[in-house]
DNA sequence: CTCTTTTTTGAGAGTTACTTTCATTTGATG
DNA sequence: CATCAAATGAAAGTAACTCTCAAAAAAGAG
């Protein structure tokens, strides 16, 4: 999902030099950055300050992250998600399935680098150029998660019933990590995004039609 | 809510002639850019080119308009559906009061400003920084609305309940206008909505815990 | 109508994120 | 070592957005 973790080198093999040159850049530039954005902020941080402080040039900066914002929203999970949710039996209810994607996810996320998402998350709550950035990743994800249901089900992607579901199921998650930072990360996440289900269980269950 | 219509003059009383002016101001700035945009492309149309089809000066845009994006992305509905969820009775389930408030608002665009809704919505689904920005919208429209619903019952706005249920209503409703800009918006909107609540209920009915 | 006050506008210069190009370096490979 | 491919840096360019200040237009009072 959107704006979750900079991967913990999910299985490294055997990396190259270079590769692992890469890497090391990579996360030179990104402490640097969130660095940077404690002392100063976000928006009075600027590029060049963030590609001096890792000494790399700005245009090496640019070949990392094709944007500022990407140095806090980067999404390396969408990949595992999609993978988790064609996987699950075909008859199975799609917020089912959902839930049994995520909650898997939201652990892993949970042991590993609390701390960072914690950070991140604080980030997606207050600045709003990246709350913006954080929204299209949303839209991103829900486009794939669709497609992956839809060709599991059978359906065609552009079907209401699973865009909806997707989107609300995802609309509620989003809800859930603002008011996981709300505690200041002190609650349980993958609890918090279980009970966020059951809430939903529970308001929408009375609804039949009216208008 | 997020991307809705540019106000079809909102009751007025009698504007003076400087409110007059604005509002011609507004509007031409607002047509030559969809021009321009159906013409070049959003990415290829410079704020320069709008303002000279405009007949402003560039700093002029920038009056009327904060950023490039926001003459897509108006939103003058919030307010309306705040109001329209104040005036809900106390005791009202979350989700009704939501369905209460939504429907009448695209009702009122749907009869309204459906070509122009469309156009906008196309935007919303084509161009990453429109639809980043509606992300944000949907933010903010989503703290309001919970806020409004805090007062009204009593809650805390972090209360995760509203805050879930909310969320998901809204990314619902994202999802049921993209699905109307996909059918080309054949569909009848308002009625496409009350499906993907009942959507909602027929799908979240079976939840109950798990894990 | 005239003078004063306030609002709206335009011109221009400045900041910064982001792009593009090209020459240089550096790690990989036979 | 020699050759090839990839990573880097320097530098110039674009366009969105900001800021300042002075001119123009409207509102209001005498």
């Amino acid at each position: 999902m959107s704006s979750m973790a900079p991967a913990t080198t999910p299985s490294a093999a055997k990396p190259s030099l270079r590769e692992r040159k890469k890497i090391k850049t990579r996360q030179a530039i990104r402490s640097a950055a969130y660095r940077l954005f404690d002392q100063q902020g976000y928006d009075a941080t600027t590029v060049e300050q963030i590609a001096a402080a890792a000494e790399v040039s700005p245009s090496t900066f640019f070949r990392y992250f094709p944007t500022k914002e990407d140095v806090v929203l980067t999404d390396e999970y969408d990949p595992i998600m999609v993978e988790a949710l064609r996987n699950r039996p075909a008859d199975e209810p799609v917020v089912e399935s959902l839930r049994q994607a995520i909650l898997p996810l939201l652990h892993e996320m949970h042991d590993a680098d609390r701390e960072e998402s914690l950070h991140r998350m604080r980030l997606v709550q207050r600045i709003p150029a990246i709350r913006a950035r954080m929204g299209e990743n949303m839209a991103v994800s829900c486009d794939m998660i669709v497609g992956a249901l839809a060709q599991r089900t059978g359906r065609s992607p552009k079907d209401l019933e699973l865009r909806v579901v997707v989107g609300a199921v995802l609309g509620g998650w989003q809800e859930a990590m603002l008011h996981w930072v709300d505690t200041d990360g002190t609650a349980d996440l993958p609890e918090l995004m279980d009970r966020a289900l059951t809430i939903l269980a529970g308001e929408f269950a009375h609804i039949s039609r009216a208008s």
